[in-house]
DNA sequence: ACACCGGCTATACGTCGGTATAGTCTGCTC
DNA sequence: GAGCAGACTATACCGACGTATAGCCGGTGT
C-alpha cells in the first residue's frame, strides 16, 4: 500500500518533501506555508530554504519526485490501462496534491504524459472501427484525459454525491461501477451524434 | 453574446462584483486582491468593504450572482441538455469564476444542481435500457457530472492537448466533436465492463 | 439655507508569509 | 585536537493584504 518509500529516504530532505506533497496536497500550493511544511516534517523554515532554496523550488522537486514515482509505477504495473481507466486507485498518498497540480495549472508535464498513453491506447481500440472519427486523436486523448482526470480533481463534490470518501473502499467500489457503467452505455446513439456532427457541419464553412 | 447586462446594472457596486468575478476567474480567490478588485472596477478598496463587507461576502455575492444568472439562462435555454452534456458553452464570461468555484471547492450548491438535473436526465435515458445499472443513480450523475465539468476545469490543460483556445470557435468545434465521438463510442464493450464488474463482485464479499 | 445620509476616498494598523543572514552544533579529516 | 563543512536554528526584514476608521462630497427633503 504505502508507495515505496524510497530507501536512504529519512533524512531531512525526504521529510520536509513528504510534509510539502500532503500540506500542498491540503491547502493548495498559496496557502501552504515554508512555516507549516516546516512544522510538519520538524525542522526549522530556515532549513526548508537550505534545502530547497525558495517556496517554488520546493513544490519542483515534490513533481520531480511525484513524477519519478509514478513513471515507477506505471512501468511495474504494466501496459494495460486501469479499468475504467481510473487513475484514482494508483494515485493513493499523491492523489490530493495531483489534484492541486492540474487544477491550480502546473501539472501540464503529466497532463501531456496521459494523453500521450491516451492517444496510444486510443489508436489501438480505433482498429476495429468502420468509419474514422472526424477529430484529430491528440485532442479526443485530451478530453479523455481530462475526463478520466475528473473523479481525482473534483473529489470533494464526487464524494458530496456518491456519499462516500473517495479513497475509502465503498467509494473506490461506487466510483468503479458508476465508470464501468458510463464507459458500457454511451450517452448518444451513433445516429444522435451524427445528427449533431451534420448539425455542426453545416455552421462550420458558413 | 453578453449574457444580458442587467439594467440599471452601472451601479459601483455592480461594477465590483463584475471585477471580482473577472479577477477571481482569473487568480482564483486566493491570489485575488481586494485592491486588484477595486483597481479594474475603478474605485477605491474602502468602496468594496463598504458595499460587501469582507472579501468572503464579496465572494459570496458573486456566487449568488452566478446561481441566478444560471437559472436564467437555463430555464430560456429550455430543458433539453445541450449537445454532448457540454456546459462549457453556455457559461460564457462566467466559466473561469465556475472552473475556480469548483476546483477550489466551494461550489457545491452548483455542483449539486448539476447531479440533480443529471439524475432526472438518466432516469429518462435508462428506460429502455434491458438490465438495471448496478450503482444508484446519484452515484452515476454525480460521476457524469464530474466527467461533464472536466474540459470546464481542466480548460488549460485541454487548450495544451487541443491546440486552440477553449472560448474560441475553433476550440469549441473541436471540443463538441470530441464530446460527440467518445460520448456515442464507448471504451468498454459489455463484455469486458460486465467482466470487470464481476471482478469487482469476487472481491465484494471476501 | 440647512441638516442629513449614503456613496466614496485616504490613510493607517496588524498580521502573515517568503526571504535573508548570522550563528550554533555535529561529525569528519589530517 | 584543530579546523573545516554542512546540516540546522533563531531572528530579523520587508512587502502585501485584509481590515478598520475618519472624513469628504453631492444630492435630497424640509
Amino acid at each position: 500500500m504505502t508507495t515505496a518509500p524510497d530507501p536512504a529516504d529519512l533524512t531531512a530532505r525526504a521529510r520536509i518533501r513528504d510534509a510539502a506533497l500532503r500540506h500542498i496536497g491540503e491547502h493548495g500550493y498559496e496557502r501552504a506555508t515554508i512555516r507549516g511544511i516546516a512544522e510538519t516534517a520538524g525542522v526549522s523554515p530556515g532549513l526548508v530554504r537550505h534545502h530547497f532554496g525558495s517556496k517554488q523550488a520546493l513544490r519542483e522537486a515534490c513533481d520531480e519526485h511525484l513524477m519519478k514515482t509514478m513513471h515507477r509505477l506505471h512501468e511495474q504495473a504494466g501496459q494495460q490501462p486501469p479499468v475504467g481507466f481510473n487513475p484514482v486507485a494508483v494515485m493513493g498518498p499523491y492523489r490530493r496534491y495531483l489534484a492541486r497540480a492540474l487544477s491550480e495549472g502546473w501539472a501540464s508535464p503529466f497532463f501531456d504524459e496521459m494523453v500521450r498513453i491516451g492517444e496510444r491506447w486510443l489508436a489501438e481500440a480505433d482498429k476495429d472501427r468502420p468509419e474514422p472519427p472526424d477529430v484529430d486523436p491528440r485532442t479526443r486523448a485530451a478530453v479523455l484525459a481530462a475526463m478520466a482526470l475528473a473523479p481525482t480533481v473534483l473529489s470533494q463534490l464526487v464524494e458530496r454525491g456518491m456519499g462516500a470518501g473517495i479513497d475509502s473502499a465503498e467509494g473506490q467500489d461506487k466510483l468503479l461501477r458508476a465508470l464501468l457503467d458510463i464507459h458500457s452505455h454511451p450517452l448518444l446513439t451513433p445516429e444522435e451524434a451524427a445528427r449533431a456532427r451534420a448539425a455542426l457541419d453545416r455552421g462550420r464553412p458558413g
